[in-house]
DNA sequence: GTGGTCTAGACCACA
DNA sequence: GTGGTCTAGACCACC
């Protein structure tokens, strides 16, 4: 991640996409880091994280499992 | 804090009272008051106090963190 | 303050640095740690920490504010 | 209000909806008060009005101004 | 002096 | 140890 302060939930939700792409976060389980941590990766409240989150769950990149995790919905 | 795996609640009570009445927990904030009070404080403008605050930034005895107010830079 | 209206940034700027030579602006917090630090400092499950909790609550050495923590009572 | 504490988005909603509907919030200007002032009054955080003002804008009850305020939409 | 947006951090319900 | 939700409070752009 670049040194860029309060980042903005769309840019949070181009970096996860790329980052699916590019094959990261997929694990066998397709599930994705925690809020907290995309928190701490992307130096971003877990608000923010959210808001970029719901917004790739609208996109039907990813899916929720009720305090679960989020998962690829690939 | 001793080795004991797995305290119990009163060992933990215990342990918080004793540091309480040594005074730990209690932590000094460097914060200085948010731009609106400051405002009213001065009976300014927030667009004067944030000049002033600039300039106190320029001289280095505060600093800004982003979103979450200003501090005494000592 | 005096009861100057508008004043200027500058004088702002030299209330300001008076204030903080004399110690203003600090104040003290009575927050004790998160229930997670607790965990972590104390080597117990939040469970176990939330019990502690309570009980100092019942012996009013402590409160709790909503979603806020959880503060000393004195 | 009640004493209630934390109010949930959706009971700032009928709340709102009665007091809409008894005239309330309805002056000259159908401006409904200010994120803060609701906060206030509804003793929550200006986030949670929020939630509620988007859920009721959803509705079509109210509609939005920019940076202008919250207004009936009858 | 508004809404827009973000921070850091709570506690909670649940698995 | 997750997501769900809320608090209190920032600064910002704009009116």
């Amino acid at each position: 991640m670049s040194e860029q302060l309060s980042p903005s939930p769309s840019l949070i939700c181009e970096t996860i996409l790329q980052q699916i792409e590019r094959g990261l976060f997929s694990t066998q389980s397709k599930r994705l880091p925690s809020e907290r941590e995309l928190s701490e990766i992307f130096n971003a409240s877990r608000l923010t994280v959210k808001h970029a989150l719901l917004e790739l769950e609208a996109q039907g990149v990813i899916y929720r499992k009720e305090r679960r995790g989020w998962f690829l919905a690939s």
